[in-house]
DNA sequence: TAGCTCGCCTAATATAATTAGGCAATTGGC
DNA sequence: GCCAATTGCCTAATTATATTAGGCGAGCTA
């Protein structure tokens, strides 16, 4: 027989290409196996178990998507910054969205630590700069443009904004600019008590 | 035997109690026949398949959230109302995480439209009436809000949050000041050219 | 070329979803 | 209070997925 050589990467990339296709939570050592041309029985010399399978199909969306913000927020600061690395993520989101569910799935904490997670942080705090916050400010503002940023996209792809008339789009740039304001006025310039 | 008579009712609230336990994904057709202390076919006569057991949930978490927002804000205005809706929805997430997972699943449209979803659309825009926006930035606030809400929750719940030390509470009440200044510079003493 | 190792396979088990058909308790009509 | 229809749960059986155990052939190694 045809040995396929199956190979870590050729296994998540397959995995995460199912899972954009059928879903994350479809996403099964089954169909997998059967999209590679393998039993079931098989892959289990290349993975724990189903739930393994699956963090890797995480991990891979964790890094690809890091690797796009990072692209995206390359040579900009401020409000291009922001709406750039904004865009990536849903971008990323609307294009992937198997990937971007399995991003938003939880890791145990010794996985997370060794994925992609502490680099979009890290982004986050880029593109942050721009604004100037003092700690614990600026955390408090990567916890806010996370939650934005990932409420926007998971409810918009949920289909949660299908049942108003008003463009996605148009929503979003409002969303963009309130937020760039918003992050400017907690800037140095205006006096924050706290 | 001791027939136990099933009601819908109870069917969903076990359902639900269930998934807060286990986890909505975790809920299974067998799970909840077990806690019934019924045989796993028994449940078919009271619903379709295992696709509406979950859909059940859904809908029971959607009105119950619709609910305790509704009293939260009720007699409230402004930044007040803004905190207390926003409290209400994070209260609930950390007090039924299954339930708000479920609240979080995609309904098909009829569904959808049966549900308590446009209740809570409703009550964003009486919130929102204490920043007097005009249309569309009302919608878009809408989304922006409900974005924000979200985004905050589900990050915070599935553990986004834990790897910095700052106590999320804090950045939760950063957050709402933000969005409330942030909404009050979109009302109407401020021109938004669009 | 004899062997070894690796990579996939078959066999088998357990759990979950679901359909078909049975039987007993319940209930409405008399 | 009795009969019969109805109802509510049960057993049996099927299919799919997850997973473990053990087998066998292909190709590298000596």
């Amino acid at each position: 027989m045809a040995r396929a050589r199956i190979t870590p990467e050729h296994l998540a990339r397959t995995a995460a290409e199912l899972a954009d296709e059928i879903g994350f939570d479809q996403l099964t050592v089954s169909a997998v196996a059967r999209r590679l041309g393998v039993r079931d029985p098989s892959l289990y010399a290349h993975i724990e178990n189903a739930r393994e399978l699956k963090v890797r199909v995480t991990l891979l969306a964790l890094e690809e998507m890091a690797d796009k913000v990072a692209d995206a927020v390359a040579g900009r600061a401020g409000r291009d910054a922001l709406a750039a690395c904004a865009d990536a993520y849903r971008d990323y989101a609307r294009s992937h969205p198997g990937r971007y569910a399995a991003a938003r799935s939880e890791l145990d904490p010794e996985t997370a630590a060794r994925s992609a997670g502490p680099r979009h942080a890290a982004m986050m705090r880029a593109v942050l700069r721009g604004y100037d916050l003092a700690e614990p400010d600026e955390t408090d503002a990567v916890r806010f443009l996370g939650s934005v940023f990932h409420g926007y996209v998971s409810l918009e792809s949920a289909g949660a904004f299908r049942h108003t008339a008003r463009e996605t789009d148009a929503s979003w740039s409002w969303t963009l600019d309130t937020v760039d304001a918003a992050l400017r006025s907690r800037g140095p310039q205006v006096t924050t008590p706290r």
